[in-house]
DNA sequence: AGCACGCCGACT
DNA sequence: GTCGGCGTGCTC
């Protein structure tokens, strides 16, 4: 008999394995491992999707083979995921803390996933009037479409068999096909016409001279419906489905590039990693200074796999998947580029995803969930950036996608790239013990190009002077100085750890979030109040919510008060803001970078998301409006963070010939994260950083775990999370260290309360083991309403 | 999860 | 007696 190994859609412990099923014999010639399936499931045998592992001749289920259900029915006409990606998953459930069905999901696109429901149909006891008042003229009802009440009492008729339920599964693959014209020249040829219809003697003519496969709709422009009919009812003409190739807009208009000279440092790392190719080779880190010319390099690395007949996966953080980036892939590779994101569409996504998938694409460039495109026979696999927190995902699974591209690296034999001006300590220690062969560039690519001159303000020294503003006098005069001149400015203000919140200023009451314990933060654009954790949203209050007093007043730093400012020092500027405010709208980001290079503006003030990857030759001052409020945040990385994204920004300036300045403007200007990138100091950072990090028993000196209780009632989770402390103690080594339980920074989220336990650990042979009874503890009834969620290496600590 | 089974108290 | 409340166990 022929059985099938299937994963089932049912994220439970109990459910992480596979279950045998018959399959049919409709089936058997077409079925192959990596597709999906709908099976009949449980008990009512609801319909759910399944992904076939594998398939054998007997199964070693407790039923009888016999007895085993039969797939209800094969979605897919080939298998959706590869041998490769298949090993990958299983590989990944020894590090990543999910059910096997949740990481298979992760490697599919959205789309492929699909959709349950039940369908309601009326049975004869039911009275007419029920019938009348909850069908209407309707023979059926899907559940899902109605509200909770009538879902109830729906349920309740099922249950005194007054309704009939049928379960559903729908796929939303949606393959979309367009009509194409085949020409039978010897029908056609043979094709009696009056003469009398010259339309269709024109159309037989046109049809003579091109009897190649057209667009129906083509022919359609011209022709009528019905002069097409004749002639496919005479046999001359067949309509055929075809899957449209929607090619994304974002290939058009994008002139192609060659390839640029490579200095000689920018060489010798081209040559190594290039030659390591299909070996068996340890990775490499890549560490080059902002604007030492990465990308090129990337560039030539990808054309030197394409050379040897392999293909290339280039990850970069979300937030540099701007058109700048991409469009330098495209220049380079054309319509062999496919572009995962995700700024695009469902459709679009799974249309980039088919290409990938059909080996129509060699090179694929996308953010995190990209390491999991159904690339075959990869040569190389690149992470620019690769010290970016959005690597690891910070929902199940918890993956890192440096973690999965080794694997992959491994699988293929493939040379893994890891590119930063900023390194990770945990990378840059690698690369130091020679886990890692280091590469560096050292000099700006466009050797008329000087590293920019970085200069301190400290806040302190103008106490006094106008304290609530964002700008001191020396960052003023120099930002006069570069409009004189008729150079841009961008202007970071680091919004990490601040926000706007709304203070009374009699009773201290800050506005706070009713279901999240957090501040909520003020959107001037929507006059509302927002929370930034559940999406909570109310009306900009005018009386303090608690003493009802009327001196409520505005604090923080957001973006919208710089730039007010900004536009009353410098009236007669051109400021463009970019935060999330500004870039909600689909393609917003670009269309402001875009005004900004084409120099419609003169100041481009932003958070974070302008300190990576932009090269606008003209900046020549960047200004940091506020360095340290990430400092202080509670989490061992945040010296770290900072020190990147001060090198990052301070790289925005002095690009080209005009040389950059860098102003940054700090309360802690002595703090050494501050001092170092003032020195633009990576090496002094890291050693510094490492001497902090052994002390204190950090990463890359241990390796971390950390385990998140939530629960509705604080008590509850205080209880279990002191259970968690207790089997810990006693399954791990004395030699692990186990910190907590603590609140979480942000303690109370979507009315649950939050407490973390983070375990450092360098060797621990129990920690498989002791995990998993921690896990054990979720699966009791009495802890339904717990959450627990273990995660490898912890980025975010908020 | 989502469902059936089954055991208990409150009711026509 | 029996309806329906929820605790328990299972899903090829």
């Amino acid at each position: 008999m022929a059985i099938a190994k299937i994963i089932v859609d049912v994220p439970l412990m109990q459910t992480d394995q596979p279950y045998s099923y018959k399959i049919p014999e409709e089936f058997e010639e077409m079925l192959e491992v990596g597709m999906r399936v709908h099976v009949p499931f449980g008990k009512a045998n609801r319909l759910i999707q399944g992904i076939v592992l594998g398939m054998e001749s007997q199964s070693d289920a407790d039923v009888a083979d016999e007895d085993l259900k039969e797939i209800a029915e094969v979605l897919d006409f080939s298998p959706v995921l590869t041998e490769e990606q298949l090993w990958l998953a299983e590989e990944l459930r020894k590090s990543v803390f999910s059910y096997k069905i949740t990481i298979l999901k992760a490697m599919l696109p959205g789309f492929l996933n699909s959709s349950y429901d039940k369908i309601l149909y009326p049975l004869e006891g039911l009275s007419q009037e029920d019938r009348e008042r909850l069908f209407g003229s309707q023979g059926s009802l899907a559940f899902s479409s109605l509200d909770l009440e009538k879902q109830a009492e729906m349920m309740r008729l099922t249950r005194k068999r007054l309704l009939k339920l049928e379960y559903q599964a729908v796929d939303q693959k949606k393959v979309r096909t367009q009509s194409w014209v085949e020409v039978h020249l010897e029908q056609l040829e043979k094709l009696e016409i009056s003469n009398r219809a010259k339309k269709k003697l024109e159309l037989r003519e046109y049809l003579l001279v091109h009897p190649e496969t057209v667009p129906l709709a083509d022919l359609l422009e011209h022709y009528s419906r019905e002069q097409v009919n004749f002639f496919v009812e005479h046999g001359a003409i067949t309509i055929v489905q075809k899957e449209v190739q929607r090619s994304a807009a974002y290939f058009e208009g994008i002139e192609s590039s060659q390839s640029l000279e490579l200095n000689p440092e920018q060489k010798e790392a081209c040559e190594a990693v290039v030659g390591a190719i299909g070996k068996k080779h340890p990775p490499f880190l890549l560490q080059g200074i902002t604007g030492s010319g990465k990308t090129e390099v990337y560039l030539q690395i990808i054309q030197g796999a394409l050379d040897l007949g392999k293909t290339a996966i280039v990850l970069v953080p979300e937030i540099s998947l701007t058109p700048q980036m991409t469009e330098r892939f495209i220049a380079r590779f054309g319509e062999k580029v496919a572009i995962l994101h995700s700024g695009l569409s469902n459709g679009e996504k799974y249309d980039e995803w088919r290409k990938v998938e059909r080996g129509e694409a060699q090179v694929v460039v996308g953010a995190r969930s990209a390491i999991f495109a159904p690339l075959k026979n990869i040569g190389v696999i690149i992470i620019d950036e690769e010290h970016e927190a959005s690597y690891k995902q910070d929902s199940n699974p918890r993956y890192h996608a440096r973690d999965v591209a080794l694997l992959r690296a491994h699988y293929n034999q493939a040379a893994l790239v890891l590119g930063s001006a900023t390194p990770s300590l945990e990378s840059r220690a690698r690369a130091g013990k020679g886990v890692y062969q280091h590469l560096r560039l050292t000099q700006r690519a466009n050797p008329l190009a000087s590293i920019p001159q970085v200069q301190l303000i400290d806040f302190r020294d103008y106490i006094g002077q106008n304290e609530t503003s964002n700008f001191t006098p020396p960052l003023i005069e120099a930002i006069q100085d570069r409009l004189d001149k008729k150079e841009q400015v961008v202007l970071m203000l680091n919004r990490r750890g601040y926000s706007s919140f709304v203070m009374c200023r009699e009773c201290g009451t800050v506005d706070t979030c009713p279901n999240c314990d957090i501040s909520l933060t003020l959107h001037m654009d929507t006059k509302t109040m927002n929370c930034h954790y559940c999406g909570f949203s109310k009306e900009i209050p005018h009386v303090c919510p608690n003493c009802q007093s009327r001196s409520i007043r505005y604090y923080g730093t957001g973006t919208q008060k710089a730039y007010d400012e900004l536009a009353e020092l410098f009236p007669e500027a051109r400021i463009l803001r970019m935060d999330v405010d500004t870039t909600r709208k689909k393609g917003s980001h670009q269309a402001l970078l875009e005004q900004f290079g084409n120099g419609e503006a003169d100041i481009l003030l932003g958070t974070q998301m302008i300190a990576k990857g932009l090269d606008f030759p003209n900046v020549t001052l960047v200004g940091v409006l506020n360095a340290d409020t990430a400092l202080n945040l509670p989490d061992f990385r945040s010296s770290e963070r900072t020190f990147q994204l001060l090198t990052q920004v301070a790289g925005r300036a002095g690009r080209a010939e005009k040389a950059g300045q860098v102003l940054i403007q700090s309360y802690n200007p002595q703090h050494y994260a501050i001092r170092f990138a003032k020195d633009q100091d990576y090496e002094g950072f890291y050693a510094y950083e490492m001497g902090i990090r052994r002390q204190l028993g950090y990463p890359p000196y241990y390796f971390t775990i950390g385990i998140t209780l939530s629960h509705k009632k604080e008590e509850e989770v205080l209880r279990r999370a002191y259970q968690v402390m207790g089997i810990l103690r006693s399954g791990l080594s004395d030699a692990s260290k186990i910190l907590g339980p603590t609140p979480k920074p942000i303690a109370r989220t979507h009315n649950l309360y939050h407490y973390q336990i983070l375990i450092k650990y360098r060797l621990e042979d129990e920690l498989g083991p002791t995990l998993n009874q921690v896990l054990a503890l979720t699966q009791e009834r009495e802890n339904s309403e717990l959450r627990l969620s273990i995660d490898h290496e912890p980025q975010q600590f908020l």
